[in-house]
DNA sequence: CAGCACACTCACCCCGAGGTAACCACCCAC
DNA sequence: GTGGGTGGTTACCTCGGGGTGAGTGTGCTG
């Protein structure tokens, strides 16, 4: 989280993106909007984060109510991660946001350089 | 700024939330989407805001694109912030995460004190 | 003359998000 | 027994975003 402003929230954007404020958080939902991982499958899908933050950032977005962590009691662990309904919202919300950056931002790297 | 992955985008998706990812860039975009404003202005919308920060912020927003700065020369000076044309789609695009962030994020933290 | 408003810039500091690396317990394959 | 894969935790460090406060130059007001 970038702000994290407790219980001081300006209005319901500001509350999400504290939420999604992380570095890594967008491409998590993004990556289980897909389908359900395991750990070990979404630290592939990121290439360059840590285990420790993405930990971190998971159950943080397990607090925030938008990921489900299931842990099946086997040998060796397996634990899913998988979108509540929240979750599966939030990204639809977050859709219109990633064809703005599309758009505006990427050219524009382009052209610069 | 959060990330500032420069150039390295996985996605639309973090290259906008590059742009809208500072403390007080949401907020300012809210701000001027109503109306533009003046610097004073906006430190008086935002309470909270240093003016190193807002300055900086403005700056950011401004080399992204989505804000313009249109100085006065007069005295006392005058200087006035608005949004560009991706700055009110911006705005625009950020509205679902607003919703959402009203729906989900605002009544949990209610609930929790 | 003092003080304030304008729109900043500059120097300095702080804290926490995120990175690094080691360690844990357990099991399987070689 | 050595290495790898499972899913983590812990301690330590860095770096920079953001906060604080002072300075800037001009003009109006009290």
């Amino acid at each position: 989280m970038v702000v994290r402003r407790p219980g001081s929230y300006v209005c319901g954007l500001d509350a999400a993106m504290d939420v999604v404020g992380g570095k890594w958080k967008v491409l998590i939902l993004w990556a289980l909007a897909e389908r359900s991982c395991r750990f070990g499958e979404l630290r592939r899908l990121l290439p360059g984060v840590s285990e420790k933050v993405l930990a971190a950032q998971l159950r943080e977005l397990e607090g925030d109510g938008v990921v489900v962590r299931e842990v099946y009691d086997e040998v060796p662990p397996r634990v899913v991660y998988s979108l509540t309904e929240a979750g599966v919202l939030l990204n639809g919300a977050l859709a219109p946001l990633g064809v703005w950056g599309k758009e505006f931002v990427l050219p524009r790297l382009r052209e610069v350089g």
